[in-house]
DNA sequence: TTAATTTTTTGCGAAGTGGTACAAAATGAC
DNA sequence: GTCATTTTGTACCACTTCGCAAAAAATTAA
């Protein structure tokens, strides 16, 4: 990956690393809060090679999350359609959500997306259609992942495939809102597994266990 | 209310337009975005004047929310705790809150709290104080609603209620959130629908309609 | 009229905003 | 070495930010 020996001053800054601190600070004080300035400090880059390299600060914030996104959405995303077990399967899907919602060091920062850029949806369309998006994609998966379970007999044949799946989306933006606010862990932990049971005994699952 | 000869030279403003007006830019831009020029301009009242009238920008954001609750409570608190259905309770306390969540125009806004300061709750431990001062008060009302409705037999007797509590209150974070993402009205109310349906499905409702 | 009181208006200031121009520095290719 | 190339660092731009001081205006009380 990095085996570019290429031409000219070598840079001194590693994009993934500074992609990641930029995240850090949009996460720590929202989107317009954070200032280029602050992004010059975090990621120890001087302004202009922000620019350069990654372009203005929505392009930055893209960028950031896009590498947030693809880092994590692995192990959510086999959570959810490689484990057999339909319950265990959603509470590691949670439980993937909930450890991408806290820092490095544990601060409870919530979504990048879905916690920063709410304030800014609704004035600026390009944002709007960021969140939109995210939204959307989440409402996908858990409708996919529904979908199979009644197929699968998982849950009742006549189950409300996108209702549940809403009410699941539901769990992660409370889940999002409520770390930004300072709920500890364990609560959410406990959250989330209230709600996926209820849910699955809302949806006719077979075994209510 | 507004009989007061006063003694100085009157008011040109109405404080409490001015609040709405105030907050109509809150929600619109977001609580940094928002800068006191913006307020300045929607209130028609000069920045000195402002301050003179409700302090800095934290206290106008503290005051318009204020006023938008008192409000908006009532309505909601009457479905809740006066319909004596719980179904029918629970459909009219989320048909509330969808209808405060888009403005008298119709543009889908969002809470003035949830979708406004999430972005500055993780930085600024004051305004992450507000909102997790306005997640506990729902869930609270929601709490106190589902213990009652377990007493009166509309429930099971076994149901989870802070579970259920907390599954009600994620709809109404992810109605915010979808607000904001520009989800129009009669989908809002869909998927309300069908959460509380569910939920009460869940909660082993005496009757499940 | 005069004085007291309250609000509005004008204008300022120091700091911060996103964004960029341009020269200096560090490398590989020749 | 010398050149072409790429990144860095300094400095700057025009604009906006929040906040306030001080004067002007509009009213009631005496």
């Amino acid at each position: 990956m990095t085996a570019k020996p290429a031409r000219g001053r070598p840079r001194a800054y590693d994009p993934e690393e500074a992609l990641a601190a930029a995240l850090g600070e949009f996460r720590r004080r929202g989107y317009t809060a954070t200032s280029l300035d602050h992004l010059s400090d975090a990621t120890k880059m001087a302004r202009p090679s922000l620019y350069a390299a990654f372009g203005n600060k929505l392009e930055i914030y893209r960028k950031a999350v896009r590498q947030y996104s693809e880092q994590t959405a692995e192990r959510r995303q086999r959570a959810l359609f490689e484990e057999p077990s339909l319950d265990k399967g959603l509470e590691d899907y949670f439980g993937a959500i909930i450890d991408a919602y806290f820092s490095r060091e544990g601060e409870p920062l919530g979504c990048p997306v879905l916690s920063v850029i709410s304030g800014e949806a609704a004035a600026d369309p390009v944002i709007g259609a960021e969140l939109a998006a995210a939204i959307g994609r989440s409402d996908g998966l858990l409708q996919r992942r529904m979908a199979q379970a009644v197929e699968a007999g998982e849950i009742a044949a006549d189950a409300d495939v996108r209702g549940l799946a809403a009410m699941l989306a539901a769990l992660q933006h409370s889940l999002a809102l409520r770390a930004r606010a300072g709920t500890p862990r364990p609560e959410l932990q406990a959250i989330a597994r209230a709600h996926v049971a209820l849910a699955l005994r809302a949806a006719g699952a077979a075994r209510p266990n």
